[in-house]
DNA sequence: GGTGCTTACGCAAGCCGTAACTATT
DNA sequence: AATAGTTACGGCTTGCGTAAGCACC
């Protein structure tokens, strides 16, 4: 037994798919399903139930395969350790991240992770969607909002509400809307995610809670509403986190401060197996005290 | 990495050379030192620090060694679980122990395990001498007293207290020895252990210690210092435990029975590695109880 | 019919044993 | 001189990819 071939046991469980586990390890699925033939024969015990359209672990896989994680976790710790401290990072970490949170928080940590490790590469998957972390083999993303599939972990790096802003200038133009309904007259800026737009804005103030519903003018991802506000385009209701730099500069500003959007929590999201190279916790680790930085300046603007 | 080579790092650790490790994986030493060289680049770490003569491991190595033991146990009690209730125990399992031993407790209880597994097969490696658990490849051994091998666990299977017999036969023809001193004048049957004959037995009553030099007529191991006593031919310092049989049924009895000597204790001793297989653990909780079962019969008969 | 697992086959790399070599005691 | 580790080389095994086959949707 080797531990290449647990990591592909624990692969193939992970994304339920011996083809996935393949593309993921870069191996052919003809190399998999012979992997695994060859894993079960060598043990006497089936690891795997399948069908060609379904695969399941066994009872006693089910215990392989958890022998396999410990395994691999507890490998690569001692890895991390015996060889740690002399080495820099090195290797690729697959990051992905919604599009606006990818260009303010991730793209220059990343510039000053590559710097300092040179050995490091990082691959940035951009998407407001909800990505497959398995079948994309990402190593760590970061995502709004709860997240319901039960094979992630996710670690919670901030929590801040949505907030409803736009430039000095297209408020002189337009005017300051004083009530939800007023949001009706104006040109409002949603997202398009996951081929369905975003049409309905929820805010509360107090016990009052407003369904405001949205035609667009214009429709797209976070980055471009932030944009496009800040270009006096009209109002996006976007999670402050994503909007701090632009309320702190005046370059936008917030509207109908007294209602809130839901708050939602930013979470640092991972494949569930255990065993993460160093390199993607401390990406992880630095990713989590840029989040906490720009959190701490939510509060404070919050509070000023 | 394969578990393989996590064992063989494991066995070199242990044996402190490659050269037995290869034999008692039955490998040839080049197949050794290539595969260390090759884990060694792999890793990009030096395990062992070695000359042609010398070879102890690095202090990254014995991070590495460390968790290969606990991967390679993990895995073991893994794959016993996964398959465990399903099969009988199969395999071989090298035991060591004193003639005595061997002959009174382990050699019917071979015989029933090998019953109930049929796939089971034993090696019984009998001696009185301190073997090389390591150099031989001893899963488990039998010795008496304190163990000065740090690299061996040991568990203590009876604790029993030397004891002079004789058989009724050579008492009625030599006289029943009342003092330590008057052993001198008796034939006495002593051990050749490790080619220096044990000429000195140590006793006491109470506070007094005394210690007999002897001169004896048949010197031999544990088993022959046994049946020589029932066959009339002297008397024997012998652990209890080794006699119970015969006191119990008379063919022995016992001498100056005011005096005993050292309490010796009767260990099982494991190489140190933590990965055994279950049916190493199983012929080691057999032999356990048989111990304890003879041992309660000593301590009956010593209450008696 | 398409997707995903499996089988067949050829090739390349890995791994072991034999044997000669080197270094240490 | 003897012992332990290393290097060199030939052969066998392993493991992968390509391509075709097969079963469940």
């Amino acid at each position: 037994m080797k531990l290449r071939e647990m990591e592909l046991l624990v692969r193939i469980a992970e994304t339920g798919s011996m083809t996935l586990a393949a593309r993921q390890l870069h191996l052919t699925p003809a190399a998999v399903s012979a992997a695994v033939r060859r894993i079960e024969d060598d043990l006497g015990l089936r690891i795997f139930e399948r069908t060609t359209r379904t695969l399941h672990p066994t009872e006693e896989g089910l215990v392989v395969i958890a022998c396999c994680e410990d395994v691999l976790d507890r490998w690569q710790r001692t890895l991390d350790e015996a060889k740690g401290p002399r080495v820099g990072l090195a290797g690729t970490v697959h990051l992905s991240a919604p599009t606006d949170t990818t260009y303010q928080v991730l793209e220059s940590l990343v510039v000053a992770l590559c710097t300092e490790h040179p050995a490091l590469r990082v691959v940035l998957s951009t998407s407001d969607m909800v990505q497959h972390l398995h079948r994309d083999a990402i190593d760590l993303a970061t995502r709004y909002g709860a997240l319901h599939d039960s094979t992630l972990s996710a670690r919670t790096l901030a929590v801040s509400p949505r907030v409803l802003v736009a430039s000095p200038a297209y408020l002189d133009q337009w005017g300051i809307p004083d009530t939800p309904q007023s949001l009706l007259g104006h040109r409002c800026l949603t997202l398009h995610l996951a081929n369905v737009p975003a049409v309905s804005w929820q805010m509360h103030r107090g016990d009052e809670s407003h369904t405001v519903h949205i035609e667009s003018p214009l429709c797209g991802d976070g980055f471009l509403a932030r944009r496009w506000a800040v270009a006096g385009m009209g109002i996006a209701f976007k999670s402050l986190f994503d909007v701090i730099d632009e309320l702190e500069s005046g370059s936008l500003v917030r509207v109908l401060p007294d209602y809130a959007g839901d708050t939602l929590g930013i979470h640092a999201v991972f494949p569930s197996r255990r065993f993460q190279p160093t390199r993607v916790r401390t990406v992880a680790a630095a990713i989590a005290d840029r989040c906490a930085a720009r959190a701490a300046r939510c509060q404070a603007w919050l509070a000023r």
